[in-house]
DNA sequence: GCGACAG
DNA sequence: ATCTTGTCGC
């Protein structure tokens, strides 16, 4: 893949920067969010990467409608700069969606980042609307745990945060069901604080390891990338709208 | 030099 | 993220 973007040293600098931007929108959330979408991306070996962004009804729990982006990423995967090789896409498939919504899951870390600057962060910025980041693993920070998984009472268990190495909480470490061995870490993108992050996550966490949004976005992206290798769609059929909710809601 | 290291 | 079979459990 051709890279696009300037030297590792300045894509750094604009996230001090995208960091230094979002500090004052970490406020908490007005309202509980009506309509949430997740954001999650796979890979086909044929056409590069594949971004779904799936909407749901947070009431109902409903996956409403969903909308796709392809194209090869910008740049290869590097810790920390995920954000410069997934965020467009992302940014893209959202676009393309037809309804709207008030809060976007995506799947990686918010500001619980070596530079605050996930890329939670990046779309949040990008869409001017509140973003979470759910992780499945830890990036930066160290874990306080303040709760053993043994001793949690019910699921979702919130088992300690994430601190920076100047004490302040980044993100929560949450066990999402009992089943689950490994917990996820949530944390804010932009236009949200750590204690709303929370408080959403958990709403949407029904069973699933993932909360509802993303778990549906992890599927269906899955999915297709799977259908675009075996030839079963056409990358003009996804672009132009293949949307089968049936499929992955269980009706 | 030795670890750590989202997806 | 992706490469991959069987297997343990509700």
């Amino acid at each position: 893949m051709r890279n696009p973007y300037p030297s590792i040293e300045r894509l750094m600098e604009i996230q001090y920067r995208i960091a230094s931007r979002v500090w004052k929108t970490l406020q908490p959330l007005p309202r509980p969010p009506r309509r949430a979408v997740g954001l999650d991306a796979a890979y086909s070996r044929r056409y590069g990467g594949l971004a779904v962004a799936a909407l749901v009804d947070t009431a109902s729990g409903r996956l409403l409608d969903y909308s796709v982006a392809l194209g090869e990423p910008a740049l290869e995967y590097i810790p920390g700069l995920l954000a410069f090789r997934e965020a467009p896409l992302f940014y893209t498939a959202v676009q393309h969606l037809r309804e709207d919504f008030d809060l976007a899951i995506v799947d990686g870390h918010g500001i619980s980042h070596p530079r605050r600057a996930g890329i939670a962060t990046h779309v949040g910025l990008a869409i001017g609307k509140p973003t979470v980041g759910v992780a499945k693993k830890r990036l930066h920070g160290s874990e306080i745990r303040v709760q053993d998984p043994s001793s949690c009472s019910s699921h979702p268990c919130v088992l300690g945060y994430l601190v920076d190495d100047e004490s302040r909480r980044m993100a929560y470490v949450v066990l999402p069901s009992r089943r689950t061995r490994n917990p996820i870490y949530v944390s804010p993108g932009a236009y949200i604080d750590l204690g709303s992050a929370l408080q959403v996550v958990l709403s949407l966490l029904r069973g699933t390891k993932l909360p509802l949004p993303t778990h549906y976005a992890d599927k269906i992206s899955k999915r297709l990338a799977r259908m675009l290798d075996e030839g079963a769609v056409s990358p003009r059929q996804l672009k132009k709208g293949l949307r089968r909710i049936e499929d992955f809601t269980g009706g």
